[in-house]
RNA sequence: CGGGGUGUAGCGCAGCCCGGUAGCGCGCUUGCUUUGGGAGCAAGAUGUCGAGAGUUCGAAUCCCUCCACCCCGACCA
C-alpha cells in the first residue's frame, strides 16, 4: 500500500469530548469518525484494524468447529413476541415499523432469529450439535453511550449461537469456547481474565465474562491472587464471617445527630468506627398490586450489590422506595432509618456481616436521632432473612477458601452463556432424539464485541506519542519511511524496492511517499501505531544500510540492506 | 429520566458578564526558501456564531422555546 493512494486523516489536538486515552487516540489517529452520539464511521485505518480481528475471531471460530451465517439486523416483531422480550427488553430495543406498520426491531442480539433458523433446519439429533455464528452490526439504543467504541450504540459483535442434544454435550462446548476465546484473546496480544458473571437479561446458567484488564474499564473484578477465583463484583460472593456474633456489652442509647445522615459523618461525629455503623436502604416489591417494604441492611462501609438483592425471594424485582414511602412505612425521612422498632410490614433484610454485629449503630427512625449499642435478639428480634447482599471489597476471604479477594477494573469484551432452553422451549426448538421423541434442544450463546476490542486494546497499549498495536491487529505491519522521496532516486529505488520485496513476501507493508517532512511522517506512523518502522535515508543507503525501529523500542538499529527482508519478516512474525 | 456543563472556521479555543455586525492557534490554498522529529517568510480562502422566536435603532452577547453533544447519577449485553 502507497499513503497517496490511502487515506490518512490525522489530528493534533483530540476533539474535547473524547474523554479516555482509546477515543482520544482513535480520534486523532482517523480511525473512526462520530456521526451522532454512539455511532461512529471506521475510517480506512479504523476499518483496517477491525478486519484484523474478525480475521483472528473467524479463524478462530472456524477451526474451533463453528460455521458462519449471517442474519438480518431488522428482525420481525412476532419473533421477539414469542419470547417476550417485546415486552422484556425495554427502552434498549429500537424498534420501528415498516410502511405496512408492521413492528419490526433492530437486532441488538439474535437468540430469537437463531432458534427460529435452528428449530426449521434441525429435526434429527444426528445433525446436532450445530453452532452458528455471525460477526454483524448489532443496534443498543443505549441510554448513555460513551468512550467511542467502547460503549457505542451501533457496534460490531461476533455472537455464536450452540445447540445440543443434551446439557452434557453443551457443557463440552462451552469449555470448547471457554478455550477459543482465551485464544483469539492471546493471539490478538491483550491482557485479559476471563471471570464468572451474572447472566443479565439474557438469562439462563453459568456464564463466563472475559475482560481486558484496564484502569478505565467499566466493570469491576474481584479476583484472588493465590488461586484461579476471578468474578464480576455483580457475582463474587461476599463469605459469611467465620467469627460469631460479639457479646452485646453496652446499652442502648438514643444520641442526636443533627445533619448527619451519611453512615461515615455519623461515625465521625460519635467517634466510633464506620464499621460499627449499619446502614439501611428501604426499598420496595409491588407484585399483584401489593407493595412490600423492605429494609435491607448491609454495614456502614460496605455497598449494596443490586444485582444479589434482586435474587432474593419476594425482592424480584425491587426498586428504591421513594422519599415518601419512607416517610410512610417508618415514620421518617431517609438519614435517621433503621431496623429497631419497626412494624410488622417491615421486612428486615440483614447482610450475612452486620448479621454477626454486636453493639452496632443505626438510624432511630427518628430525624436527627441515631441508636447506639444496638444488639439482635435484645434490641430487635432476629432479621427476617440473612443473606449476602453487598459488594465484596478489597481484603474480603476469597469464596474458594484460598487467600483474600482484590479487586481490578476491566472492559468486558467477550461473554458466555449456557442458556439451556430457555429460548428454545419458547420457540418449541426440538429435535427427534435416538428414541424418535421429540426434545427441547440445549442452547449455548458466545459473544464477542469486536469494535470494543479495538478500544479495548488501545487502553491496553499506548504512549504519549500514541497507540501501540498489538502486531495481529495493526493496520500496518511495517512502515517504511523515505527520507526525500521526491528529491532522492537512490531512495525513492530503495524504498519501492523494499516495499514491492514486503509486499511479495505477503507482509502488511505501507510506504509513506507522500514526501511530507520527516518529523510530520515519524509523528503520523507513531500516532497510528504502526509497529514496525523503516526510515530510507541517503545517510544509511551511503552505508548499504536501512534505520529499523520497533513502535515500543527507544533507539533505532541499522541492518544491512541484504538482511532487512529476513530481519522484518521475523519480527512481523514473532 | 434527574443534576451539571458546552455549542463561535475542519480541530482546539477567545469574545458573551458590560449589545455596535467576529478573532487567535493548528490545519487548508498559492509562491519562495527549507528538508532526519509536527519548518520559515509572504500572500490568501473558509463562519446560517446549534435552531427558532423575542427585546432593541442594532444581538454571538440580553430573554424565551427547542435541538445536539459532554460529564455525574439512575439504568444496562
Amino acid at each position: 500500500m502507497r499513503a497517496s493512494q490511502f487515506f490518512i486523516a490525522t489530528l493534533k489536538e483530540a476533539p474535547s469530548d473524547a474523554e479516555i486515552v482509546s477515543h482520544q487516540l482513535m480520534l486523532r489517529a482517523g480511525l473512526i469518525k462520530r456521526l451522532a452520539g454512539g455511532i461512529y464511521s471506521w475510517m480506512p485505518m479504523g476499518l483496517r484494524v477491525l478486519r484484523k480481528v474478525e480475521a483472528v475471531v473467524r479463524e478462530e471460530m472456524d477451526s474451533a468447529g463453528a460455521v458462519e451465517l449471517l442474519m438480518p439486523a431488522v428482525i420481525p416483531a412476532e419473533l421477539w413476541q414469542e419470547t417476550s422480550r417485546w415486552e422484556k427488553y425495554g427502552p434498549e430495543l429500537l424498534r420501528l415499523k415498516d410502511r405496512h406498520q408492521r413492528d419490526f426491531v433492530i437486532g441488538p442480539t439474535h437468540e430469537e432469529v437463531v432458534t427460529d433458523i435452528a428449530r426449521r433446519e434441525i429435526r434429527s439429533y444426528r445433525q446436532l450439535p450445530r453452532h452458528f455464528y455471525q460477526i454483524q452490526t448489532k443496534f443498543r439504543d443505549e441510554i448513555r453511550p460513551r468512550f467511542g467504541v467502547m460503549r457505542g450504540r451501533e457496534f460490531l459483535m461476533k455472537d455464536g449461537y450452540s445447540f445440543h442434544a443434551s446439557y452434557a454435550d453443551l457443557e463440552r462446548e462451552y469449555c470448547n469456547m471457554h478455550d477459543t476465546y482465551s485464544r483469539i484473546f492471546s493471539r490478538l496480544g491483550l491482557g485479559f481474565r476471563a471471570v464468572a458473571a451474572d447472566t443479565g437479561s439474557i438469562g439462563g446458567t453459568g456464564s463466563h465474562e472475559f475482560h481486558v484488564l484496564a484502569d478505565s474499564g467499566e466493570d469491576a473484578i474481584a479476583f484472588c491472587p493465590d488461586s484461579d477465583y476471578a468474578a464480576n463484583i455483580e457475582l463474587a460472593e461476599a463469605v459469611a464471617p467465620a467469627s460469631e456474633r460479639d457479646l452485646s456489652t453496652l446499652a442502648m442509647t438514643k444520641v442526636a445527630t443533627p445533619n448527619r445522615t451519611r453512615c461515615e459523618d455519623v461515625a465521625i461525629f460519635l467517634g466510633v468506627s464506620i464499621q460499627q455503623t449499619v446502614k439501611a436502604i428501604a426499598v420496595m416489591h409491588e407484585a399483584d398490586g401489593r407493595r412490600d417494604f423492605a429494609l435491607l441492611l448491609v454495614r456502614g462501609d460496605h455497598t449494596l450489590n443490586e444485582i444479589k438483592a434482586a435474587k432474593l425471594p419476594g425482592l424480584d424485582p425491587f426498586r428504591f422506595a421513594s422519599d415518601a414511602e419512607v416517610e410512610e412505612f417508618l415514620g421518617c425521612k431517609p438519614g435517621y432509618i433503621g431496623p429497631v422498632g419497626v412494624g410488622a410490614n417491615v421486612r428486615v433484610i440483614a447482610d450475612r456481616t452486620v448479621a454477626v454485629m454486636a453493639n452496632f449503630v443505626c438510624g432511630a427512625n427518628e430525624e436527627g436521632f441515631h441508636l447506639t449499642g444496638v444488639n439482635w435478639g435484645r434490641d430487635i428480634g432476629e432479621p427476617s432473612l440473612v443473606a449476602d447482599i453487598r459488594n465484596v471489597v478489597a481484603g474480603d476471604p476469597s469464596p474458594d477458601g484460598k487467600g483474600t479477594l482484590q479487586l481490578c477494573r476491566g472492559i468486558e469484551v467477550g461473554h458466555i452463556f449456557q442458556l439451556r432452553t430457555k429460548y428454545s422451549e419458547a420457540m418449541k426448538c426440538t429435535f427427534l432424539n435416538d428414541q424418535g421423541q421429540p426434545q427441547v434442544m440445549e442452547m449455548g450463546c458466545y459473544g464477542i464485541g469486536v469494535s470494543r476490542i479495538v478500544g479495548a486494546a488501545i487502553e491496553q497499549n499506548f504512549d504519549d506519542r500514541g497507540i501501540c498495536w498489538p502486531v495481529a491487529m495493526a493496520p500496518f505491519a511495517v512502515v517504511i519511511v523515505p527520507m526525500g522521496y521526491a528529491k532522492s532516486d537512490a531512495v525513492r529505488t530503495a524504498a519501492d524496492e523494499l516495499h514491492a520485496n514486503l509486499a511479495k513476501a505477503g507482509v502488511d507493508v505501507v510506504l509513506d511517499n507522500r514526501d511530507e517532512r520527516p518529523g510530520v511522517m515519524f509523528a503520523d506512523w507513531e500516532l497510528v501505531g504502526v509497529p514496525h518502522r523503516v526510515v530510507v535515508g541517503e545517510r544509511g543507503l551511503k552505508e548499504g544500510k536501512f534505520e529499523y525501529k520497533g513502535r515500543r523500542d527507544s533507539e533505532a538499529t541499522m541492518v544491512p540492506a541484504a538482511e532487512i527482508l529476513e530481519f522484518l519478516q521475523q519480527r512481523v512474525c514473532a
